[in-house]
DNA sequence: ACAAAGGTATGATATAAATCATAAGTAGTA
DNA sequence: TACTACTTATGATTTATATCATACCTTTGT
């Protein structure tokens, strides 16, 4: 039997722990694969866990409301930096949204494979809290830097992000507008507009 | 055969997931009880991981040097607050240190005791994602808060910490001083004193 | 074509927060 | 005792950042 997600650029995540035969096969065809336009909601704060989710292709935000009622943006994310399991197991609702910021493609796990296979193969489990582990202190590592930089620096380290892990080039269109880095870095979206004028000068 | 741990107010971590017998006589065993005074550092960032460590009883801080150089608290724990599995899995050394505020107890497990486990016993890996995971997402959601909160805001989130989830009571002697506060809320030490000032003639 | 809504932009002003300076209290210690 | 280092404290000043106001541009819908 022939998976397609041999040819998937992430299969490292579940395949390396994966026996061929039985074990792929189930894991293969519970796969569903979902293409999400930019601009749309894959997960929306609040509502149940039902499946896992974790990003192939593309690029998007986690972002949530906050207790004191406003949008605030988590994170900006590429594959490897979005896999859902996090809450999946520790609560019934997401905590987050995710929301596409280009055209995305992901894949989509009934969640009971997933937990059928972390109970029933330790080599999966392991790699499942490994890669979620490093999702997850990436974001935390990213939220603790913005408590401390100065506007320039927040600012900066957004610009810098899409230039060196998004689009690897000088010249490109950012994919998010001025409002969401201000969501993101916590500053007025006058701030960040000013800021973006006057790095451009330079 | 009669375990200490099972009169351990945490022991749902591990208990529940463990059959009598073979499998909780090795989780015994294996076990070292570490008492740490008031001050002293318990993980030190950049070491290696050589074990797996949670806290048993007390209050302590994680901390980190971040990039820029310099020292940022990363957030105040009691017990089911910090549980080291995180970067054992993701990582060969710790990205942070910790460190006791009062004094404390911490339980150590040979990391392949624990690797063991989750690899053979699928109900204590799912336990143990669950519990490593509620714990980092209460560290990622307060640093997320601490991103767009005012001064007043930042400051009052961490007294209220302590006083309504420590001493359960008005009259308390901070566990932590004003530059650690400030370390942790990313404001200079001159505005988290003045702010305590203001705050107390209230 | 037009209006409406949202994004970008910039100036003027007010407020938040850092920095600089100084001093008093407190603990350790020679 | 006196010295040092460290924490707390407060005032004066500067700098960083938010807010308010206005305008232009682009997109969307009618």
């Amino acid at each position: 039997m022939i998976c397609s997600c041999q040819n998937c650029h992430i299969k490292t995540i579940f395949f390396e722990s994966l026996h061929e035969g039985e074990e792929l096969e189930k894991y293969c065809n519970a796969r569903t694969e979902i293409t999400i336009p930019a601009g749309k909601r894959i997960i929306k704060q609040g509502d149940k866990i039902k499946s896992f989710k974790y990003l192939q292709d593309g690029l998007i935000k986690l972002h949530r409301k906050s207790k004191s009622g406003n949008e605030q943006i988590i994170s900006f994310g590429k594959p490897m930096d979005f896999v859902s399991i996090q809450n999946v197991f520790s609560n019934k609702k997401y905590s987050y949204s995710v929301t596409a910021l280009e055209n995305s493609t992901i894949c989509v796990f009934d969640l009971s494979i997933i937990t059928d296979l972390i109970r029933s193969n330790g080599k999966f489990a392991e790699r499942i809290i490994e890669t979620t582990n490093k999702a997850s202190n990436k974001i935390l590592s990213n939220s603790l830097d913005m408590i401390s930089k100065s506007m320039y620096g927040k600012v900066a380290s957004v610009l810098l992000f899409f230039q060196e892990k998004i689009y690897f080039t000088y010249g490109f269109d950012l994919p998010v507008s001025r409002k969401e880095i201000a969501q993101y870095s916590g500053l007025s979206i006058e701030t960040v507009i000013r800021l973006i004028s006057e790095f451009r000068r330079d």
